[in-house]
DNA sequence: GAGTGGTCTAGACCACCAA
DNA sequence: TGGTGGTCTAGACCACTCT
């Protein structure tokens, strides 16, 4: 037999899944559990914390412990896209904010994806998009000093300075010179940092998705990186397959 | 001020952060910030359990609480790869092992991706990709019974009673008249389900990235999920812009 | 054997929410 | 106001690892 605790889990775990406890409905509260299982409040809280954290239920103060969604992730096939595609469920009231930019030097992991020496001028962006009320995405920018400057020159924009959404960077670079050719997007999952899950009021047991994206040419053009909450947001790709 | 456990866990999180315990290290055992902070032994624990579930610590009996390695996933830029590369870092014995083959009732998700009707038959197919001594991925494939009987025509290939790995499924599809055009990859992230954990040996607080795909010419030829740990895989495509 | 983390208890007080 | 979960204590015993 393994731990009290261990086995209250257990128990609860199958009620979920198996309907007895549905989506939005409370788990039995921790005095009734204590009394069933005939164990101090503490043990029932390490069951209860441990479904806490596989993302199963979410504890409420004053409310009970509630059985999250079950986190469908909509499956939308549309496989006639191109390129990547962010796949958002609710089409709410979006905005796209940009937070803070200015020159910084390039640490050594952005200076590794752009092949340029650690601590070159870079400039950097930080945006945030929103759905609703909360953060959904958060957006970090950097683009080698190269194409800033030859964006300013072009197209009159200094991206130093400039605190409105890029409507399309894609094409300033091309007006610039700077046409990009790929995208390289590389995806992992790890679990947010505190001030992440409070900005984009996350859940527990929630993982980020975070996505590493380089555009090139010939060159590096432009390295960034999203982070997401991984229940909110799916990413999906198109590859052409070779003959 | 916040309460005793998490001003704990944030003075931890901030010497993990500034490498006064670096990767591998153990942090103070618990009986030593009891007396540091003046707190009965669960308050430890919870901070401990904060950090672990942020993925920052892996607690190991007899031993101590060591700091896990910073998850690099490292960044390997070949941005010349025109499909969807699995990138590993460390480049052990790998295996490829079918566990389970055979007709099934296709469920709601398989038959809506596949576009054929609920409960249609198809095979499907479960393997364990090991690394080492661990399973690495959990690949799941379902494909639908016109292609099957196409193989099993045109290559003498049984699908379902087929137990040694499909060196390439794409080329018997070729064979079978169904050659594959796109396939489609949908990215979300979660925390892994007990059994999944212990199957792939997986570290508290570390979530799993599962990758949906459908491959696809002008009918949907197979649809497959792909389960890993999100912290020892990551996920690389390259994508195209059009001018 | 000494030291580590893991489990569990019985009781207390606090913070939050809904009726 | 009553019920919910959140925090914390002081103490006990167990399981594991290393030397």
């Amino acid at each position: 037999m393994a731990t009290r605790h261990a086995e209250i889990a257990r128990h609860l775990r199958e009620r979920i899944e198996d309907g007895t406890y549905p989506p939005g409905a409370n788990i039995p509260p921790i005095s009734e559990l204590m009394e069933q299982w005939g164990v101090a409040r503490d043990t029932v809280r390490d069951a209860v914390s441990r479904l806490m954290h596989e993302g199963l239920v979410v504890p409420r103060r004053g409310v009970g412990t509630v059985v999250r969604d079950s986190t469908p992730v909509a499956l939308a096939y549309e496989p006639e896209r191109a390129a990547a595609v962010w796949a958002d469920q609710a089409g709410e009231s979006s905005s796209d904010q940009v937070i803070q930019t200015g020159w910084v030097n390039a640490d050594p992991g952005v200076a590794a994806r752009l092949a340029i020496p650690q601590g070159s001028p870079v400039v950097h962006r930080l945006r945030h998009q929103s759905k609703g009320s909360a953060v959904a995405q958060i957006h970090e920018q950097w683009i080698p000093e190269q194409v800033v400057v030859a964006i300013r020159e072009a197209a009159s924009v200094d991206l130093a300075d400039t605190f409105t959404p890029p409507t399309d960077l894609f094409s300033l670079m091309r007006q610039a010179g700077h046409s990009p050719r790929t995208a390289t997007e590389t995806v992992h999952a790890r679990m947010p940092q505190p001030d992440e899950a409070e900005l984009m009021d996350m859940a527990p047991g929630v993982p980020v998705l975070v996505t590493v994206r380089l555009t090139r040419n010939a060159a590096a053009l432009e390295t960034s990186t999203v982070t997401a909450s991984g229940d909110r947001l799916s990413l999906s790709f198109t590859v052409p397959l070779e003959r």
